[in-house]
DNA sequence: CCTAATTATACGGAAAACCGTAAGCAGGAA
DNA sequence: TTCCTGCTTACGGTTTTCCGTATAATTAGG
């Protein structure tokens, strides 16, 4: 059974309505925090006082702010509290939509469940508390219907990056020694080279100025 | 004084929780509805009662989904709404960041205000509704800070002409026959790329891909 | 019409990006 | 282990872009 839940989300309109909706699962007082540090320090509290989190519900992307940040988001917060307490169920709410990173979710970080914001997501949410309340896993309806379209190339968090750069002006050669040092991988020239020319050709572009204004276009970057 | 409030907004999420911020501002009852179709019949039926809206507040995206609209989104609302009732306040709700969308709204459709989803939406969603309240505009903060950087450079027709060829994925090389054939001087492909050289130099960019990036976010292209 | 100044283009070498091929390397199965 | 498979990287040749310089064309003023 959910009873102490703790939710983490920058921005305060939905932290807010997440806290409602704790409210109609007749989940009391759940906590809430704005920054992934102070996710991380509640998580550490609970247990140390051994009253531990049932439930986290956070997003993935913290906007940085002047309030810097040890844990920078969803993604290094989730490890984190998995850490120091591995039976904490986690459900991510997030506006992600690429197929790629919520499996890499489900996957790789273990969570229990993931609700895309988009329109009926309160409800989903809600669904998705019962769901993990009786154990179960919680996978967005979307994701299966994601999979079938496949002239729109679903964009990796590397493929992020490298257009990033790009697109702030950073040289092609000189992307696999910023790779290298941020220890991204694969990080080699060729390997660079021939995943942006997978892109192009995946969604029939001839050039990178149209690829990086396709991503700005999409708000891919 | 703002007491009749319509709340556009298809993420239910976001939804309650622009209602409980208008709870704070002690707007008692406020309507809401998750498709723009809806929110104009609401104008509309409160119009022909006598009692109209004095603020709509509404985000810009609306997914698709199976109940098909005729207005499928902000843009199209605004200027729907403000023919039926132009004295209706509007402040839009949206994660819209590109400064040349927002600037757009306020110029050309002639909103009251713009608070942009991040980390104090709610806190500047109050800020705004009571700006709006004492028939002020309510700028978002970070549009003040993009402005300044702006306009370093004055893209000409021909500018404009050849970026956006770029970003189409047209070859450099290819970009003066292209101009011949439109009858647009110089056409030369040697005079191309001084002209590309000197707009990079002057906005101290190093890349193509950087000028497309730039253009598109200031959306001159 | 001529001349000077400005602008446009042609050219060529250097740098970068592109692209095919082959070699290196890790992980899994027999 | 040995082989296989898939991913990553190194390498080399070609194309494209970049940039400096030189030449040609255009324009403005007298």
């Amino acid at each position: 059974m959910i009873k102490k839940v703790l939710i983490a989300e920058d921005h305060e309109s939905t932290n807010i309505s997440v806290q409602k909706t704790m409210e109609e699962l007749s989940i009391a007082d759940p906590h809430y925090v704005y920054y992934c540090d102070d996710a991380f320090a509640k998580v550490q509290m609970a247990i140390q006082k051994g009253q531990p989190y049932d439930l986290l519900i956070t997003d993935l992307s913290f906007e940085e702010d002047a309030n810097v940040q040890k844990i920078t988001g969803g993604l290094t917060l989730i490890p984190a509290v998995r850490q120091i307490q591995p039976d904490l169920k986690i459900i991510v709410f997030s506006a992600e939509h690429r197929a790629a990173t919520i499996e890499m979710l489900f996957q790789q970080l273990d969570i229990d469940g993931y609700v895309r914001k988009a329109r009926h997501d309160a409800k989903e949410l809600v669904t998705a508390v019962e769901a993990v309340s009786r154990h179960q896993r919680h996978f967005p309806r979307h994701l299966t219907q994601l999979i079938k379209q496949k002239n729109t190339h679903d964009f990796s968090e590397y493929d992020i990056m490298v257009i990033s750069r790009l697109a702030e002006g950073m040289h092609q050669k000189d992307i696999p020694a910023y790779l290298a040092e941020n220890k991204i991988r694969p990080s080699g020239l060729s390997s660079l080279e021939k995943r942006l020319a997978y892109i192009r050709e995946v969604l029939g572009f001839s050039k990178n100025e149209q690829l990086v204004a396709f991503c700005k276009d999409m708000g891919i970057i």
